[in-house]
DNA sequence: GTCAAGGAGATTGTTGACAATCCTACAAGA
DNA sequence: TCTTGTAGGATTGTCAACAATCTCCTTGAC
């Protein structure tokens, strides 16, 4: 998603503020995959009338959050697992690319005290096993804080849109104690990587998180998947 | 640019075919960077109402190909060369993505027939020295042709609007037949990668490519700022 | 019991009008 | 001369209404 970030707009127009809203809704599960989302009854309830709304829905469709067919409106997409699989793979590539830009960045000593206290919060979370909702907000602040060092704002947009699609299958790839320890050694030789400057491998590092992240996402949606099939089956 | 992938709409919604006019004007050069669009001027051309209008330009700030700013309507994205260059950068590693995918699929065989023709069209033009324009024309239908060939739609689509933004820089890097041998040269080792199914060399040869039209582009770019630099110091 | 046809209601697509804001030009004062 | 203030027009932001289309339920025939 391409930010205003020629200016400084105080205050989100009226369309952003519902594509925002709308969007945490859709992430969050709120509105669940391919629900159908009405124009009339948002545009009710935030007390707007139908034209921003619309206007909403289709950026949210840009960043591929719903899908608006033509005369029956939008609806939450519903990715299937290789479409999953796709976003992960197109992640990893452009993770690989910021931060390699990152640690290749002759400036990147400003941020680095900041970013090591990240890892290091993270590493301490990582340990009290329980809170695995605390540790995959701690890695989420970590990547706001890459992408606030990216000089590239088209990758940093990118990459935004792509996370925001997946962030609920990033989250199931975390949700066991195993997988947050190697999560968080990945997120520490990653600073260590930045702060040498060694970018390739900076980059290396970033589609290795992605892919484990990619691999333990798709492993849970396909034992989902099957667990449904054998319900499906049992019912018939 | 996510296409309608889910279905077949034969009719282009209304709010399409204006987006499409519109940014074929862009990418065109009708409309030149930082010309402001105003959307009643559209709305009266096009006989339509101001809605459509507005929706398509939102579509367009995605595309990044305008820049809408609150209260002050949209104009034309204008990009600095650092910008190009980082456009440039994101094509590289996905396009890289894009060549190791085909060059992966199991079923690429198919299509091969059809890329080693369009190949043999671009080496004969290459040697042709004069059309310069029916050289850029093979490439993008190339490209076009890989593109069908993709399974990722996302990928597809991010590619897609990533070559829409750099269409006119990209055209700057193939102005020589020098750097058209090059360019065909490529090409034929592409096609050759994907026939032998080596995806790490069909990634390689993918990213130099765009690397060297990266290089080519942001020459001519920066010669023609030094140029324009030389007339306002004699002006003044 | 299944399927097709029809119609009422719901929903999207588009429009024109009004309100809010911005830009430009011009004038008054320092 | 330069700055500041102020109309006036131009432009965007939002709204409510109408038209076009779709969905779903009912009805009826087989």
């Amino acid at each position: 998603m391409l930010q205003p970030a020629n200016q400084s707009p105080l205050t989100l127009s009226l369309v952003e503020q519902i594509a925002t809203r709308l969007s945490e809704r859709i992430v969050t599960g709120v509105y669940a995959p391919a629900q159908r989302i009405m124009e009339q009854a948002i545009a009710d309830e935030f007390q707007v009338s139908r034209g921003p709304v619309r206007e909403a829905l289709r950026l949210l469709e840009k960043d591929g959050l719903v899908t608006i067919l033509a005369r029956r409106g939008a609806q939450v997409t519903k990715l299937t697992i290789d479409e999953v699989r796709e976003i992960f793979d197109i992640r990893a590539m452009l993770n690989g690319l910021r931060d390699r830009a990152i640690a290749e960045d002759p400036d990147r000593a400003r941020n680095l005290p900041l970013l090591e206290k990240e890892v290091a919060k993270l590493t301490r979370l990582a340990r009290e096993a329980a809170q695995g909702d605390a540790y995959v907000e701690a890695v989420a602040q970590l990547n706001r804080r890459l992408g606030q060092m990216l000089r590239n704002r088209r990758l940093k947009a990118i990459l935004d849109s792509l996370a925001l699609q997946t962030l609920r299958y990033s989250q199931l790839g975390l949700s066991t104690p195993q997988r947050r320890r190697q999560s968080v050694q990945h997120w520490q030789k990653l600073v260590k990587a930045i702060r040498d400057g060694d970018g390739v491998e900076a980059e290396r590092i970033a589609r290795q998180r992605v892919n484990d992240s990619r691999d333990a996402a798709i492993a849970r949606l396909q034992e989902a998947e099957k667990k449904l099939a054998a319900r499906a089956t049992r019912a018939a």
